[in-house]
RNA sequence: GCCCGGGUGGCGAAACCGGCAGACGCAACGGACUUAAAAUCCGUUUCUCCGCAAGGGGAGUGCGGGUUCAAGUCCCGCCCCGGGCACCA
């Protein structure tokens, strides 16, 4: 029986994992970026953890990822950048802080301490000198720095606008945090929308540059499927504002329309119920209902509710036909979104044909298919272009001539304007609650809002505050955060005690990563010159939209500052798939979660760190299942024990006994394995198929086994080895070791792919009679078409199958097949 | 409704430019080693038909059409699943 625990040569993952975890952690600056190099520079990023405890296996597979391609560019040449930290302010640790007693702090650094210690036994290669925290006071100043910017360039300002407020907790709520419509903490209880003074950053001011380098900038280098989410987030489109003049009084109110080529057929403007216009317009009644229909929308859930309006008793006179169209007010007009006014053409838009069939409203069209008569289907409207028809000077034109000539018209009689319109709302950052970053603003009677002056930064979010998850911020009753004096005018003044988003600390740690200790700066921006844009970054596709528009926005931002020359913050983006197990994402609440340590003990953090990169492509969801992962061990297993017994018989000088027969065989396979698996990093980091070329390597391995000359085996295994490295750099150091090497091997070079030795020496060539597989036979490379033909024609099953048949034709691909045609 | 993905054996998947469908792995079955088991090593495994066998035939990549000597791959029309946005004028 073998002696597993103390023979070398058996696959013990215990023993090699913790004899290098050991000699790595008391190597200081193991995985160091340098600051200058002449090296060219990656920089390789993934999404940073929020610290919620421990690692799963979802974490460690999204991480292999990204230290796959490090070890790589590192092994390739490359200065590479590849850090890491912690997303550190966040409500888990507000809640587990009333939970368990526990200060969020204190609560927040035991994660991290816990999680770093898995991510450096599960052998991620992250420079932790550039480690970066954010709920830091040297971190999160940076933030209040920046709001102080955002604010002097009217970047940042503040406005009532409406929040998630649930009544049982006395205290607004995330978006996040509001399921179904209902408070998380009481799932019954129904979330209002309230008015509070907001702080908002003007993403919108930068709306269309960020709709444009989509298409410029990151098209083909991010994935489709985030360009067209972040399309539609921010939703641009053109249409026309036009003036309505209400009749009798001259006041005007302003609709925005994408059809004015359908305005003659407009029947009746509506407004948004809480529009100003319709509140003055309207009677008593008329206010009632209005208030009725704002209530009705804040209860409503998702999903669509039926049309509902009301009259205001005024008329409208259209502008380009000077009709007088009755004045409505509808609960499907929305007051954020272009002017909170419409027109409604029921002829030529489902919507407002709903209303006007609801409401008797005259359905009137005015645009023919480009094709057919001025026939309507009597139950739908027709919303597509066509001609236009009865629209005065405008009659005949087409839809998107109409719709230009007529912006330019309305623009020349001064009654309306071409106009684009984003679905993007502005940023609102402001949450009342404690474990974030305060907004350093002070209030003062007198002076109003003033900001911070920055050399008193940061403003520290005090330490001794009671948590109860109830009631107002927290920061309120902390009268010596609260109560300062102006700096303006010295007068007893409040502080701000709403905190920010934590969005906003992950909009930019990734440029404090290149400077992380600065201390009279966010960061050197020379320093940024040097390592941006980031050459790959790699996270969550439920990051698609949120952080990764926010991202873009600091960047954007920072560059108008003159801090960074940078437009976009990374060049390349990479989204994973999650992990599933027992046909459902990993959670704690499905108690389907497999956690790191487990895995270390049971299989090895390399076989985890494998297993995740083989059972799927990185891009799509995997299926976690544990026989899979025993599988990826007995892979592991399998070439630790070829080269631990062949390194052995290497040093030995033994010869073999074969005659090197196999020599040939291996030789070729081996070098088309590290093509294979090259090829896969530079292009489409299928490492599944990598890993598959691996295991059929040491499948042929295991076969030429005492084929093999010393001299083959010499070549094999430090390039098995090499190749191995990026899966799994636990068992390839230590086969590197055997082999008498001295590593670390990840600074080794990668190795590189002899052509001649990779190439096979005949050409398979299929052959088929009318597309149907027949044979194949083995042909010499760049045989020709008479050759081929012939050889073709001299098969049996060939033969068999043409027997009495007319040949028509004959397709000849070289190296490739041979197609008879016949009759 | 609109916009992105995707649909291939019992399962995860591969086939990258239109050229042998199912590599690699899991599971299952069989064999070797073993007192026995585990571990390890070696085989078989898309379905189906003919044959004692060696072997051979047919079908097959969600469905229906098309282009082509040749289609998982390209085109047209559907169905289903996942994700995003959604009364956005």
């Amino acid at each position: 029986m073998p002696d597993i625990e103390n023979d070398p040569k058996q696959y013990d993952h215990q023993r090699i994992e913790t004899k290098w975890q050991q000699r790595w952690d008391n190597t200081p600056g193991l995985y160091a970026a340098d600051a200058e190099s002449s090296k060219p520079k990656y920089y390789v990023l993934e999404m940073l953890p929020y610290p919620s405890g421990s690692l799963h296996i979802g974490h460690v597979r999204n991480y292999a990822i990204g230290d796959a391609l490090a070890r790589y560019k590192w092994m390739q040449g490359f200065n590479v950048l590849h850090p890491m930290g912690w997303d550190a302010f966040g409500l888990p640790a507000e809640n587990a802080a009333i939970k368990n007693k526990r200060h969020p702090y204190e609560w927040t650094h035991a994660n991290i301490a816990e999680m770093k210690r898995q991510h450096r036994r599960m052998a991620f290669s992250y420079d932790w000198d550039r480690e970066v925290t954010t709920c830091e006071p040297e971190y999160y100043r940076w933030n209040q720095w920046f709001f102080l910017k955002m604010l002097e360039r009217g970047l940042a300002y503040r406005k009532k606008a409406l929040v998630n407020w649930c009544p049982e907790c006395a205290t607004v709520l995330a978006n996040e945090q509001v399921i179904d419509g209902c408070c998380w903490r009481h799932e019954t209880t129904r979330v209002e929308q309230k008015a509070l003074e907001q702080w908002f950053w003007k993403t919108t001011a930068y709306a269309d540059e960020l709709l444009r380098d989509i298409d410029e900038k990151l098209d083909g280098k991010w994935p489709d499927r985030v360009l067209s989410m972040q399309r539609n987030w921010i939703g641009r489109s053109e249409g026309t504002e036009v003036d309505f003049t209400i009749d009798g009084s001259g006041e005007k109110v302003r609709v925005f329309t994408t059809r004015v080529d359908t305005i003659y057929g407009a029947t009746c403007v509506i407004l948004a119920p809480e529009h100003p216009l319709a509140q003055k317009l309207m009677d008593d009644a008329g206010r009632a209902k209005a208030k009725e229909m704002v209530d009705a929308r804040k209860l409503q859930g998702p999903g669509e509710v039926g049309k509902e309006g009301y009259f205001t008793g005024a008329y409208a006179i259209n502008p380009y036909s000077q009709e007088k169209v009755p004045v409505w007010i509808g609960n499907f007009v929305l007051m954020d979104y272009g002017t909170g006014a419409i027109m409604a053409v029921p002829a030529h838009d489902e919507r407002d044909f709903e209303f006007a069939t609801t409401y008797n409203i005259p359905i009137r069209q005015v645009i023919r298919h480009p094709d057919g008569g001025l026939e309507l289907h009597p139950a739908k409207p027709f919303t597509e272009y066509g001609i236009v028809e009865d629209s005065g000077q405008f009659t005949g034109m087409t839809s998107a001539e109409a719709r230009k000539v007529m912006s330019a018209f309305a623009d020349g009689a001064g009654f309306g304007n071409a106009k684009v319109t984003f679905r993007i709302k502005d940023w609102g950052i402001s949450r009342q609650r404690y474990w974030g970053t305060p907004i350093p603003v002070i209030h003062c009677e007198k002076c109003g809002v003033v900001p911070v002056p920055e050399n008193q930064l940061p403003v520290v979010l005090p330490v001794d505050v009671e948590i109860t998850g109830v009631g107002q911020s927290p920061l309120a009753s902390a009268a010596s955060f609260v109560n300062v004096k102006c700096p303006n005018c010295g007068s007893d003044a409040r502080r701000e005690t709403d905190t920010m988003d934590t969005f906003v600390d992950s909009s930019w740690y990734f440029y404090r990563y290149c400077d992380a200790k600065n201390s009279t700066a966010p960061y050197d921006s020379k320093k940024i010159a040097y390592w941006f844009p980031i050459d790959q970054y790699i996270g969550g596709v439920e990051h698609a939209i949120l952080h990764l528009i926010y991202s873009r926005f600091f960047t954007k931002v920072m560059r108008d500052l003159g801090l960074i020359q940078n437009d976009e913050p990374a060049e390349r983006l990479f989204t994973q798939g999650m992990v599933i197990r027992d046909g459902a994402k990993m959670s704690k609440s499905k108690g389907n979660v497999v956690s790191a340590d487990d895995m270390i003990t049971r299989f090895g953090a390399d076989t985890g760190r494998l297993f995740g990169l083989f059972a799927a492509p990185p891009e799509k969801d995997m299926d976690w299942t544990d026989a899979g992962a025993e599988g990826s061990y007995r892979f592991l297993g399998r070439v630790f024990r070829f080269v631990a017994r062949n390194a052995e018989r290497l040093t030995t000088q033994e010869s073999t006994s074969g005659a090197a027969t196999g020599d040939k065989k291996a030789l070729r396979k081996l070098h088309q394995t590290i093509q294979k698996v090259t090829d896969d990093f530079n292009q489409r980091w299928h490492f599944n198929t990598s890993i598959a070329g691996m295991m059929e390597l040491v499948n042929i391995l295991y076969e030429e086994e005492a084929n093999l000359s010393g001299a083959a085996l010499g070549q094999i295994l430090p390039a098995i080895t090499l190749l191995l490295s990026p899966f799994a750099p636990y068992t390839a150091e230590e086969m590197w070791e055997l082999q008498g090497r001295t590593g670390p091997v990840f600074r080794q070079s990668w190795p590189v792919a002899d052509e001649q030795l990779a190439k096979e020496d005949a050409a398979e060539v299929v052959l088929q009679v009318n597309g149907k597989l027949r044979g194949t036979i083995r042909v010499p490379f760049g045989a020709d078409r008479e050759t081929l033909e012939k050889a073709a024609m001299a098969d049996p099953r060939v033969r068999a199958s043409i027997e009495g048949k007319q040949i028509v034709k004959i397709v000849v691909v070289p190296d490739k097949l041979v197609n008879i045609v016949v009759r």
